[in-house]
DNA sequence: GCCGTTTTCGGCCCGACTGTTTTCAGTCG
């Protein structure tokens, strides 16, 4: 090794320029990247942690870290004290942080890429580099072609990277919730027909709700947890047995899936179910707090420390209980404010899937759906809607007329569910709308979306948004980042700005409940309800069948701290006629 | 490096599993 400091600092520094910094997502990575640094630099592991943390919290902040910065409230993101905070202050002003610079010199850039295959951390990526090891592709070809060989890894070494490896590749993209909860059911009445289980569900962030899935967690309460284990191998789907003990499994399935199963006698099942439902900052958190109480919390129950008795939590309000705090809700537990809010016991009452009452983001066959509006209607009826709004594209070329006599005919004819005539537009790129506005005054209700120039630079992508929502005939933003979920990321733009647009003309945001859009997404919504912005949950159906994925949008409301009172459609019709201003014909 | 019902110092979540230098470091959740 016979580099210089010169070219190590120049190192550092390449890293650090060659990355833009824009939104919260490439902050959490740098910071990330650090604390591996800090872990190869054999620093005390506690410094590496709290890059971790900050990490995190940047990853869950409701709010854009430089606006944040702007406004000298970094600190307030969970983690970032005034160390941290004075790097980014330097990264925000100068594009690039000495200090970082220094702590990345001398470690391989490969090192950034190797420590992302499972079962390699900082120290095996460390010392792959030191075996030559350039990026993923050299790691690939060098294991098949054995150029590791003599490097100090054994047989079985190679082999776990080699499968890894395969992992990583095989699961580029995240389950989306609909797939993950498909396979956890099918996994879940495999393990609940082997007769062995008490309880059992699945726990990790599919529990929490997140939009999307790595690996699938399921935890399981059994008096025969080997013969438990033994049987969840035999799942069907199952490709391998990844790792094996008393009580715990790992597999992956054929899918490139990594399923992992926790067991626990039923006696401590909610303090196992705890464990594994996270999130890991919230687990941390939630331990450190225990230790302040003379309690020490492990998936195995709650011990008090003062005897070493173990205090039974068959259930998680067990657990929480010990504590004299509230349970918080799987879909609150990020570590973002959580915690403090159920320790004073006051925990927002959020929104459930019962309480809304209508749909109003539908389409029918008048413009990309497959069914028919007389379908969509008695389906959405048939889910016990009291009220739907079909918001066909504004296609130019539709016959609006027409559209609007067989909605005002189907009117006549249901009594059960009241209808209302509406249009999803698109939000041109210069900021006017698809259609006339002619047309659209002629509608009840009108949704402004994006549907093209997605990569607009911001201050565009803001104008674009406020010129709509400034247009007396819009009643509110249709999945307002346009984000397709592992294809597409959102538009960039100033939400602190629409957000106060939709304060001024008392207009709502959408949280688009298709498994793809989930949008807006959580941290969005949470900055949304701070500020007091409606919302409205729809489903954005193109078919009968995909009405129901309405709930999917109630969960990401519920991760954004919703109650029923944030959400319009949760009023009843006559309400939401006038909270909504819909423009009733007669 | 963060943080405060032990509050500006002195702690920092906890256990399972793997591979192997067979007593522990590395990794994970």
């Amino acid at each position: 090794m016979g580099r210089g400091t010169r070219d190590e600092a120049a190192e550092g520094s390449r890293r650090m320029s060659q990355r833009r910094i824009e939104t919260n997502q490439d902050l959490a990575e740098l910071l990330s990247d650090v604390a591996v640094a800090y872990k190869i630099r054999g620093r005390n592991r506690f410094e590496a942690q709290a890059y971790e943390s900050a990490a995190a919290g940047v990853e869950h902040a409701t709010r854009n870290a430089r606006e944040l910065w702007q406004q000298g409230t970094l600190t307030e993101i969970p983690g970032i004290g005034k160390g941290i905070a004075g790097y980014l202050e330097e990264l925000f002003r100068s594009g690039h942080v000495r200090h970082f610079e220094e702590v990345f010199a001398g470690i391989p850039e490969a090192v950034f890429d190797l420590v992302k295959i499972p079962g390699v951390g900082p120290a095996t990526a460390q010392k792959l580099a030191g075996a030559g090891v350039e990026d993923l592709r050299d790691l690939e070809m060098k294991i098949t072609s054995g150029g590791l060989a003599g490097k100090g890894f054994s047989a079985k070494a190679l082999e776990k990277l080699g499968s890894g490896l395969g992992e990583l590749q095989r699961r580029s993209g995240r389950l989306l919730l609909p797939a993950a909860e498909r396979l956890a059911a099918e996994l879940l009445v495999h393990l609940r027909g082997s007769g062995l289980v008490v309880a059992a569900e699945a726990a990790g962030s599919l529990r929490r709700r997140v939009a999307t899935i790595g690996d699938l967690d399921l935890a399981a309460a059994s008096e025969r947890p080997a013969d438990l284990i033994a049987h969840f191998a035999t799942a069907p789907g199952v490709a391998r047995l990844i790792e094996s003990g008393p009580s715990a499994a790992s597999v992956t399935l054929h899918s490139g899936v990594r399923v992992d199963l926790l067991t626990a006698p039923p006696h401590n099942y909610g303090a196992l179910l705890h464990h594994f439902t996270g999130s890991k900052q919230h687990n941390i958190h939630l331990r450190a707090i225990a230790r302040q109480r003379g309690l020490s919390i492990s998936e195995l129950g709650v011990l008090r420390l003062a005897d070493g008795v173990v205090l039974p939590a068959a259930t998680e309000d067990e657990v929480y209980d010990l504590l004299e705090m509230q349970t918080p809700p799987p879909e609150l537990r990020e570590d973002s404010g959580e915690i403090e809010a159920a320790l004073a016991h006051t925990l927002p009452q959020l929104i459930e899937a019962a309480a809304i009452r209508g749909d109003c983001h539908t389409h029918t066959r008048w413009s990309d759906g497959a069914n028919s509006m007389a379908e969509m209607v008695a389906a959405c009826g048939a889910l016990g809607r009291s009220y739907m709004v079909i918001t066909d594209h504004s296609y130019p070329n539709l016959d609006f007329a027409a559209r609007s006599r067989e909605l005002d005919a189907l009117r006549a004819s249901n009594r059960g569910i009241r209808l209302i005539d509406g249009l999803e537009v698109n939000i041109t790129s210069e900021g006017g709308l698809q259609v006339p506005d002619a047309i659209l005054s002629r509608h009840e209700y009108c949704i402004g979306s994006i549907h093209s120039s997605f990569r607009q630079p911001r201050e565009e992508m803001t104008a674009r948004l406020l010129s709509a929502l400034a247009n007396p005939n819009i009643n509110g933003i249709a999945h307002p980042t346009g984000r397709l979920i592992n294809q597409r990321e959102g538009i960039d733009a100033d939400w602190g700005a629409v957000m106060a647009a939709c304060l001024r003309h008392d207009k709502f945001l959408e949280i688009d409940g298709w498994p793809d859009r989930l949008d807006l997404p959580d941290g969005l919504v949470r900055e949304a309800v701070r500020r007091g912005v409606k919302l409205v949950i729809d489903s954005d159906a193109h078919a009968t069948d995909q009405l129901p994925a309405l709930r999917y949008g109630v969960e990401v409301a519920r991760r954004g701290w919703a109650g029923a009172a944030n959400v319009l459609n949760t009023l009843p019709y006559e309400q939401f006629v006038q909270e909504a201003h819909v423009r009733l014909r007669d």
